[in-house]
DNA sequence: GTCTATAACATGATAGAC
DNA sequence: GTCTATCATGTTATAGAC
């Protein structure tokens, strides 16, 4: 399939492009750019990378991989969902915390219904499924009833989303007004998780479920 | 500032190319189509929209503009909350039933949060804060504690967002699903409006105010 | 000052030679 | 696998018509 040689050029292109959106932006950066950064041409360039967002799909596998490495640490450590979950957040700050201005592109990528490497898309259907079961994991312990598990994975991940575009908009040094909203909604969101639970709240589970179901927005 | 006649090319350039963005999409309707439809030139097209997506722009004020018109004769009509708050996502969608492959356009500039017409940029501001006005009004009835009006607005725009982009993703017929998500949101939503507003629940408004505003996203 | 047309540019993407 | 040449299209510059 790939050579030693086009292993390397390739990584090559990627780390360059990856250095550049970082430094200049998404747009700002153009793809002549990257093939003179990596000492190829732009033919090269397009023949690893069907296109520019492309590269930012391969930037969006690489953070989720590292992601669940660090959090599966974190998992062997803890069995508290407060700290599982919060972890999961600052986890993937920490990870994308250089990367404001590459994210830009990410986002507006991920929020078109048509690009190829939407969230809805088939392309990125392996992270987004990796991503969701990353939150369904940090929610398996023992303290969170089994029957809000899998609404509770699909939550958080929406919020993961939400806390993403939240993060392009920030400014704040060490993006402290991200963190502090993760911790905030967090403080918010972990006492109702035992209510949910409870045999009481059976119907509104049920009147949750059908809706997202209903609205094709539950795993099959 | 601007002739009769200028006037009218500006609405032929608008109406040309809404139409082809309506027929073909966003990204398959290019300028020159859309001059060209207009029977102008492409430098004209640009004279009077500084870009495409500031046509999509126009747009979206046409399409708050009719809102706007047709919410305040059903505020009019009932001081119901639930009606007011459905009819006003109701209303959306009948006016932009059509333009769905117009919308993944609007998403995508919404979404990026460099656009010029992104939500959070200041040219979008008006009919930004215009719709949260909206709300706001929707939900100003007796039957709604004062003190959860201005929470429950961005909440409800909030919700607004998020259909507009679930409706780009559904191709029901007669947008079956994305209204069928609007009733089912609302069911599990407005029975905890009573609660939200009563008094023992003023902590949790305090702390949800707190959160919202150290995160800047409360209107000063 | 208001408007239109033409040419040119920058850049994402592709085709085909080697 | 890689490169060069070329295309398509969003955008800008500019000249000038009314």
């Amino acid at each position: 399939m790939s050579t030693e040689r086009g292993e390397r050029t390739r990584a090559r292109i990627l780390d360059t492009a990856l250095s550049l959106f970082r430094k200049h932006g998404f747009d700002e950066t153009t793809m002549r750019d990257v093939a003179a950064g990596a000492e190829t041409s732009l033919g090269a360039a397009y023949y690893y990378f069907e296109s520019k967002e492309a590269i930012v799909l391969a930037y969006y596998e690489k953070v989720y991989a590292e992601r669940r490495r660090r959090a599966e640490q974190v998992f062997a450590r803890t069995a508290d969902v407060s700290e599982r979950v919060r972890a999961l957040y600052q986890l993937h700050l920490d990870i994308v915390r250089r990367d404001r201005k590459l994210l830009g592109g990410l986002v507006r990528s991920v929020a078109d219904p048509l690009s190829s490497v939407s969230v809805f898309s088939s392309s990125t259907r392996e992270v987004r499924d990796g991503s969701i079961a990353l939150f369904r994991e940090a929610v398996s312990v023992p303290d969170v009833a089994e029957e809000v598990r899998d609404l509770g994975a699909i939550a958080l991940w929406t919020l993961d989303l939400a806390l993403m575009l939240y993060l392009t908009w920030d400014d704040s040094p060490r993006q402290a007004r991200t963190r502090q909203l993760v911790d905030d909604v967090l403080d918010l969101l972990m006492p109702i998780v035992p209510l949910l639970g409870s045999p009481f709240a059976a119907p509104l589970r049920a009147q949750l479920e059908r809706a997202l179901d209903r609205a094709g927005l539950l795993p099959r």
